[in-house]
DNA sequence: TGTCCCCGTTACAAAGTGGTTACAGCACGG
DNA sequence: CCGTGCTGTAACCACTTTGTAACGGGGACA
């Protein structure tokens, strides 16, 4: 999964960080918990794919995380840290559904190389959608086009084209500005004025023909977000 | 397939080197990693066109490489290298979808007779096209130079030509710069300034009467690249 | 009904991207 | 040795994309 977000639960900082930037430098996003409570509330939120889960935490016991984000993400990817010797948890987390596990200490590389395999094998993949129904016509992802079924067509720019992408992939659900800005910009909320949004929204809806006042295909939920409600992609 | 470039998954850097040579002497272009992770990331770019891979590496299993190849990219020709006596994998592998094996130790004439072999019945051959048809006329990938219906016609430099045929041999999907770089002028991304691309391009479209600022045959996929709209060569 | 947010919209500035012209270095053939 | 055609580069310009600011309308809720 191209720039998939990624969870780190570990309490020790100097861990935390060096598997944050090896994280980074493959490409992907890092989010980052330092204890299981505040890592259990992230990882439950959807814009996180996978979870590098220490078993050996404050507060909450490790495997008491995994049990919940099992319980609340069935099919989100957890990957478990554990120190050696501590053969007895490898083998719960295991029972209790992770994905795979890294004995500390650990080589970056192979833990990146077991983040990669996970990933490519997680079925929450969004799979490489190529085009989109909209009511009239239909998206080209590949030509970043939109073309109706009078004749008539017009380009999206690559963000318009993503923004559309991750909320057809989603619709039926109301997506909230700040997960647009996670998944679609790949930017923490700063830097960004979730106007801009609304702005790429209303480009988006004038490309697709959707008015502004009474939209039929992308709907605004008042307070929440954003919904797609044309056709489910193919 | 002429200038197949070959991937050579080894962590072994003297067997490595040696195939290389050999690869390159035989006209191919050699591509090289010494772990699974970083071979599995190169096998799945576009411009990798057959894998050899050695089972026996370090990080990651030589056949879990093999599966998400095959998951990724299912026609792909895979070569396994194997040492003598390891049966059991050899059978796995094939049963994986490889579509050749040599046992170390092995001849590199050998080696290199089955890379020709898998070459050639590969599907992914673009085969050798003679033909390119563009809207008005046809270019003939010979002679190198367009014939339009009307009775005119002009010649095509060699790269023009190399680049047309790689455009239209992929029709429908954009190519990154990227991409031309590492198919129609081998070379790595140093040493050639993208805009030689756009140059030719601009080139290209005088010749195939290819409106610059609404064309038809090649498109500008903005942020992308460029793409193929005309006929499918024959 | 009045206030407070939320949201749509217009206008604009900054950065990015691609088309084009001109030109220099080469290889090649006469 | 000189012209010619092919390549790649540099520079310039126009256009697109993108994010922000600012304003105003309109719904929710007390």
């Amino acid at each position: 999964m191209a720039q998939a977000q990624i969870l780190i639960i570990e309490d020790d900082n100097a861990i935390r960080q060096g598997i944050r930037d090896a994280i980074e430098f493959e490409g992907y996003s890092a989010l980052e918990a330092s204890d299981g409570e505040s890592g259990l509330a992230r990882a439950l939120r959807v814009d996180c794919d996978l979870v590098l889960l220490d078993l050996v935490l404050p507060k909450v016991e490790g495997l008491e995380i995994l049990r919940e984000i099992r319980a609340a993400r069935p099919s989100l990817p957890v990957v478990i840290l554990t120190a050696k010797g501590e053969e007895k948890d490898r083998v719960a987390g295991l029972h209790l559904g992770a994905d795979d596990y890294v004995v500390k200490p650990f080589s970056i590389k192979e833990l990146m190389a077991r983040i990669g395999a996970v990933l490519r094998r997680s079925p929450e993949r969004p799979g490489d959608v190529k085009k989109i129904d909209v009511p009239g016509g239909h998206a080209d992802l590949a030509r970043r086009e939109v073309r109706f079924d009078d004749g008539e067509r017009c380009e999206l720019s690559e963000r318009e084209m993503e923004l559309l992408r991750y909320l057809a992939c989603n619709a039926g659900r109301a997506i909230s500005r700040h997960e647009i800005l996670s998944r679609v910009w790949r930017v923490n909320p700063r830097g960004i004025t979730t106007r801009t949004i609304d702005m790429h929204i209303a480009r988006l809806r004038e490309k697709l023909r959707d008015s502004p006042s009474e939209p039929q295909v992308l709907l605004t939920v008042r307070g929440k977000g954003y919904l797609y409600a044309g056709e489910v992609p193919r």
